[in-house]
DNA sequence: ATTTGACCATATAACGTTATCTGGTCATAT
DNA sequence: ATATGACCAGATAACGTTATATGGTCAAAT
């Protein structure tokens, strides 16, 4: 038990010193050694959980977005105007890009993930997060939250672009000419519940059973996902 | 007459020369003995025309600009549903997309355009773009044809960031995946619509003055804009 | 069972040098 | 007035070599 602890807490204090040094110096200019000493271990004893580098960073991944989907949920659970289609796609975004880790990632930035980019697992990233996208929509169609005459795909598709868009506007257009995040926001959520809304008005409460339903069902897929460390044995 | 006719002749050669070798080859890779082969002219013949290679860089830039906006303007005339907000911007959009130089100039793709990344015209390109966009939804505002109460800054963000994200998605996500591209575009106009129209409709036929005056504004700009080349005498 | 520092083969960077390329000029020809 | 090929200085690439850094292993210690 207490050994458990002291297992989970080096594997903390590793993975936070490896996002830590891969967000300021990239993954091909940050040594494990680096990380070893920033974590306060020695070098061996991460290789005694992860066999590669590239292992730690995919565990790395797994974390964030176990983090991130859990900020994602409580957000929408904490938005009064929540049960829309409109408001868990606000959320997907606002919580995505405050997870500094994700954000980098999904930024394709070569600075920081180097050759990792044609890695099976980002590659696909941007593919797996629009069927997600498409994935929910259609639940939704189903329940009769949304209008059934919307193409899934189509408008995951949009979505996906612009969240890729917004992701990438911030450092293209200086500040000055740059609204707050929370408007762009809540101007997109509107727009889209405008569109994505039924003549009569649609049901709420399907709409959060909806939600909590398919929340949980990424949690799960996230928890029952092959968690990368632990591959060595 | 004959003479000037020549001129053109010319330099519309060695443009379109540069513009496909660039293209292909990216900025620095292509040397000015390879426009001038292709174009059929010896290199000093170039030299006459233009000072510099980023110059004649400069020049295309305007010339393709020029041929978007007609292009542009043409789509949104032959549009039967012109005459609408939404279906301004999809044909800044798609007449976006089909002009390949531009397209790719917007991507800030490094291997065609090299240092010339930061050059002052290129740099704030982004932040330009969104600004007429946002001149002319402020237009539309005044002439009553959209709704008065959205923010003007925050929709051109919005719409830019769209446009960002699409031109991008591309080559990201693969075909198999990917809508046809006029689909989310229409899809995209239908929901700019939903969300921008007044309550009671708004006029049509004050649409079509705004985006005619407007176009013509644009026309005018790009007209006057000091022609980059015979900047050397 | 865990942790550790020393160790190694290989990948990457640094450097100096040579060779090539290329933007830009100019005297000359038409 | 306009077009041209030869020409040049400086930038860029290519190359071979040396030095360094780094991912990953392992026997020994705790």
């Amino acid at each position: 038990m207490g050994e458990e602890n002291q297992v989970d807490e080096i594997e903390k204090r590793v993975l936070d010193a490896a996002k830590d040094l891969f967000l300021h110096y990239g993954f091909d200019k940050t040594t494990i050694n680096d990380i070893a000493s920033q974590a306060g271990v020695s070098k061996s004893t991460i290789y005694l959980r992860w066999n590669k580098k590239e292992e730690l960073f995919d565990t790395l991944i797994w974390r964030e977005s176990k983090d991130y989907t859990e900020e994602w949920i409580q957000r929408v659970e904490a938005d009064p105007n929540g049960g829309t289609y409109g408001s868990w796609m606000r959320h997907a975004l606002s919580a995505f890009f405050d997870n500094e880790f994700l954000r980098v990632l999904y930024k394709q930035d070569r600075r920081m993930i180097g050759n990792m980019l044609e890695r099976q697992g980002i590659e696909g990233m941007f593919t797996r997060r629009m069927q997600m996208f498409m994935g929910f929509f259609k639940q939704m169609q189903d329940a009769n939250v949304v209008r059934k005459d919307i193409d899934a795909q189509t408008l995951s598709y949009l979505m996906n672009s612009l969240q890729y868009g917004l992701i990438h506007m911030v450092d293209i257009i200086p500040e000055n000419h740059t609204p707050e995040m929370d408007q762009s926001l809540t101007m997109m959520s509107n727009m889209i519940e405008k569109y994505v809304q039924p003549e009569d008005g649609g049901d709420s409460e399907a709409g959060k059973r909806v939600i909590r339903q398919f929340m949980a069902q990424i949690r799960e897929l996230l928890n029952n996902m092959e968690n990368p460390k632990h591959t060595g044995r």
